[in-house]
DNA sequence: TCATTTATTGGCACCATCTGCCATTAAGCG
DNA sequence: CGCTTAATGGCAGATGGTGCCAATAAATGA
């Protein structure tokens, strides 16, 4: 009968708000990733991590339950980005013809760290354990695009049709991320990024001569 | 200025043959495998599956590095079984058509494993670090098949549209094969096969319908 | 058959990863 | 300040995984 979130005569220490959790977690995570880079991801230890962050060891590990997952709040600012792209795109409007509109300007408002997360991508593309982090967390999103693709075209999100689709375009999103985090090891440029989208557009569209 | 391999009067216990190698990592997968599904991942331990395959925990260990790779034997079938029927491609036929008259054979000829192998593919759908390893194998085969497409098309694998075409058709690949393996779960059926076939066959189409 | 040579195996010590449990501290509220 | 609840830190312990070395297995040559 209640509502989900009702009744509640909240006593005691408040848990803190997500966002502040996720600071903390981006935080952690910075620390981690320049270790990563440094000396490899076998030679960082868990508790290099948590000393360099400020935190105990033990509570490291809560925030991070494998130290790979380090890589993940950089990693999820990317997909997230695209994810908001796609859930704006217009029903009338051909998809390659949305990128070109919408997704410059996101990049530009989360180019803070776009640095830092292109180089924790080209970190994947050596380093086995956070490629393998690095691919779940795609899946995830790949699931997001699938919702969002499924609205789209009137069906649940879990048929096959859906699925091929957006797996289809989280593929295409790799190859071109891990394209553009290559060539822009030695600093990004607003050349880079446009020419990441051109290659997003035209790899769409290489997709269409294959069938 | 001597040749690769000559000059060897090779002396002592000669190395174990590749294939034999192989036989051994596919029998204790087996073990590891069965295991995995009936205690999960994290309750199953090395030194278990060791036991269980007849080696010591120290062997087990130098044979798979991680324990989640001892997937990989049965998957690795899977993949390299798609692999081959794509490096069969003739030029001048439509990829549609070439699958359908050269995939069912050859699942005919690996069909002994069959079972396992998509029973394999289930597990991955629920046990996170099972699914990592999984992706981790799929992007390997994806390189394959950028060799493979690369030189149908007359260019390097590394060139973007390449890999593009090549991401596009594992993730095509990868969602049909989630689904057959879902549906499959009580009982491979030749229905089974032929309906993945046909899965593939039409994924590809749509992919065409989404540009 | 025996010595020699090389590859695999197993045993042991050891560090790293991660978890459960509990005491301590922090943050709100009356 | 007491009361309550959440976060933290410390510690023990199981598991994952590696390096090292002795033992054994499989070949060849004398």
């Amino acid at each position: 009968m209640t509502d989900v979130a009702t009744e509640k005569p909240r006593r005691g220490r408040p848990p803190v708000s997500d966002e502040q959790r996720q600071r903390q977690r981006l935080d952690i995570s910075r620390h981690a990733v320049r270790l990563f880079a440094e000396q490899g991801v076998a030679a960082t230890s868990g508790e290099q991590i948590a000393q360099a962050s400020g935190v105990s060891e033990r509570t490291f590990w809560r925030y991070f339950p494998q130290k790979e997952s380090c890589v993940e709040p950089l990693l999820t600012k990317m997909v997230d980005a695209f994810c908001a792209v796609v859930r704006a795109w217009p029903r009338e409007m051909e998809l390659i013809d949305h990128l070109r509109e919408a997704y410059s300007p996101l990049l530009g408002a989360a180019s803070e760290d776009i640095e830092a997360v292109l180089s924790v991508v080209r970190l994947t593309q050596e380093e086995r354990a956070l490629r393998a982090a690095y691919l779940m967390l795609r899946e995830r999103a790949e699931d997001a695009l699938a919702e969002v693709l499924g609205e789209r075209m009137g069906r649940p999100a879990g048929d096959v049709e859906v699925r091929v689709q957006a797996a289809a375009m989280s593929a295409v999103l790799k190859v071109s991320t891990d394209d553009v985090a290559r060539a822009a090891s030695g600093g990004v440029t607003t050349e880079t990024l446009e020419g990441h989208r051109e290659q997003i557009a035209t790899a769409l569209r290489d997709l269409s001569r294959m069938l």
